[in-house]
DNA sequence: GTCCGTGCAAAACGTTTGCACGGAG
DNA sequence: CTCCGTGCAAACGTTTTGCACGGAC
């Protein structure tokens, strides 16, 4: 049942290896909670979550640290969302997608257009630039919350 | 010579006016100091670059204030770059653009593609919401950087 | 036995707020 | 004269850091 995760953290454990660090117990519970987490998470409620559901020993500086280094390997990415104080995390998805957030109802989707892709590397080779990476969020309200 | 600015600032003292509100020479201070930044600063390089060309003596509370304010009202605008932990103000332009950020010597270009927020609409529709607003960076190494 | 990663607490940031005062209307 | 906007300092929320310890290799 889980398959998806197993294969996940099996390839984390070979990046830690492969990167002659050590693994922790910590780092595969944050991992564990962020995976089967669907939403995007604050450091904050992350570590909230892990207090609750996992571990409630895992300090939340670890919580930093970690989500930091894995940030930094590519293994989660963030946002930064509105006017919100902190980040958002999720595990890095293999297939690239941006954001859509309710402004009423704070949920978050994620959606995939490959015109949009393009459209950037255009603008961006236009100006002159290498594209390498971007951040795009479109805000608007949900069908739910038009009612 | 400063007649864009002057413009401007009359704007402003209207609207100040329409809101039943009173003015202050903090205010316009600031204002012109980010008029006539052509970077995009935060609360904290705004204040610093105030205290060193304008006026010692205005206080940083201030500063955060009267940008809350400001973007409240729409005349300036923040953006969050990459992975600072605070915004970066610019004068609320007419006209609707985007932001392109060298990663190497942190340069911020402005664009605006028709193309692109056509999209963007058509995007937000697709998943259900109506559109509101978008934030969209995008990240490269510019022209200079890239010898 | 080495170090790396951790927990804790303190520090460091960026930002907001309570308060009394001064100045614009 | 009335409030609004300000400066100051303290408070706040988020993130980082120094340190000694425990655990992975």
């Amino acid at each position: 049942m889980d398959k998806k995760f197993d294969k996940f953290i099996n390839n984390f454990r070979v990046l830690i290896k492969d990167l002659g660090l050590k693994n922790s117990t910590q780092r595969e519970i944050i991992l564990k909670a962020l995976f089967h987490s669907k939403a995007h998470l604050s450091a904050e409620e992350l570590s909230t979550l892990i207090k609750k559901e996992y571990d409630s020993s895992i300090g939340i500086a670890t919580v930093y640290r970690v989500l930091s280094f894995l940030e930094d390997h590519k293994v989660v990415s963030s946002i930064n969302i509105g006017n919100a104080n902190s980040k958002a995390y999720e595990i890095n998805p293999s297939d690239h997608h941006d954001h859509i957030v309710c402004t009423k109802c704070k949920k978050v989707l994620e959606f995939f257009n490959p015109d949009l892709e393009k459209l950037q590397v255009e603008i961006a080779n236009k100006n002159g630039f290498k594209l390498i990476d971007h951040d795009m969020i479109l805000y608007g309200i949900c069908a739910g919350c038009k009612k």
